[in-house]
DNA sequence: CTGCATGCAAACCGTTTGCATCCCC
DNA sequence: GGGGATGCAAACGGTTTGCATGCAG
């Protein structure tokens, strides 16, 4: 749709970021990633690790979740699925219900924007943070 | 659940910020909505248009809309519904689909979260930009 | 040798916060 | 007179950017 998928050099640093990536089930912010990466590449620069993560986003390698909350995230799985955030600490995990794709016709009748995707974001209260909270009612 | 809608006095300022978001279909920004008050107000201060939004939000009286994007959005409309936002220029607006509840009771066998609620946010180009965009090609 | 990629640091932008003053009850 | 609300400005956190250097083709 827009310019489509500019093939991108892999780079030693992009190699890591995209291995880290990989390696978790969350979904990472930037600065995250950079912790992570920073173990094993330790003079790599934050504003390295945001140029790859946009570059690679828009290159279709990996997905940008743009979801409530201040922070953007990353996802290595660049198949579509929804996702859940939790309200309190932020953390973001896959919810594993079926896309529906007939979402985008029924909207597009009732717009006049030309409709390029859709994305279903539940919020709610990860495990820990229940457990932190019952905790924090008992006293 | 939390806090449940604390009563707040209805100032000046906040008043006056309420009526310029009912005003408009769109659903503005912290500085949009400044802008509009300040032709009203004009000593207001922008946190004060954040410290009662943020309130107004907590009190049910408005919506917060946390979508992708980097600014959060407010709109005087509380019942559930979905939006749009052009990736482009990054407007929102309204979708008019029904609301489905049955994600919510679908999703929660899937998860260890304790859901609170969901919300659908569609990505498209709005009109205003696929005639600008037009405009540019045709060139 | 040439250009893209990097590290670093400064700039940026939206948002939050501390504080003195103000206004309403 | 007292407590919350305001205006103002400084601080903050996340992200972007300019620039000199480095490295791969």
């Amino acid at each position: 749709m827009n310019a489509p998928a500019p093939m991108i050099r892999l780079t030693t640093q992009r190699h890591i970021i995209l291995e880290e990536l990989a390696k978790v089930k969350t979904h990472p912010t930037a600065s995250e990633l950079y912790d992570m990466v920073r173990k094993r590449l330790p003079r790599i620069g934050l504003g390295t690790v945001y140029r790859n993560l946009e570059l690679m986003a828009d290159s279709g390698m990996i997905l940008k979740i743009e979801v409530g909350g201040t922070q953007k995230r990353f996802d290595a799985t660049t198949e579509a699925h929804y996702h859940i955030r939790c309200s309190i600490c932020g953390k973001v995990d896959d919810i594993n219900i079926p896309v529906i794709n007939e979402l985008v016709a029924q909207a597009a009748d009732t717009t006049s924007y030309l409709i390029i995707g859709h994305h279903i974001e539940f919020t709610g209260i990860c495990s820990a943070c229940q457990q932190h909270q019952n905790k924090t009612l008992a006293q």
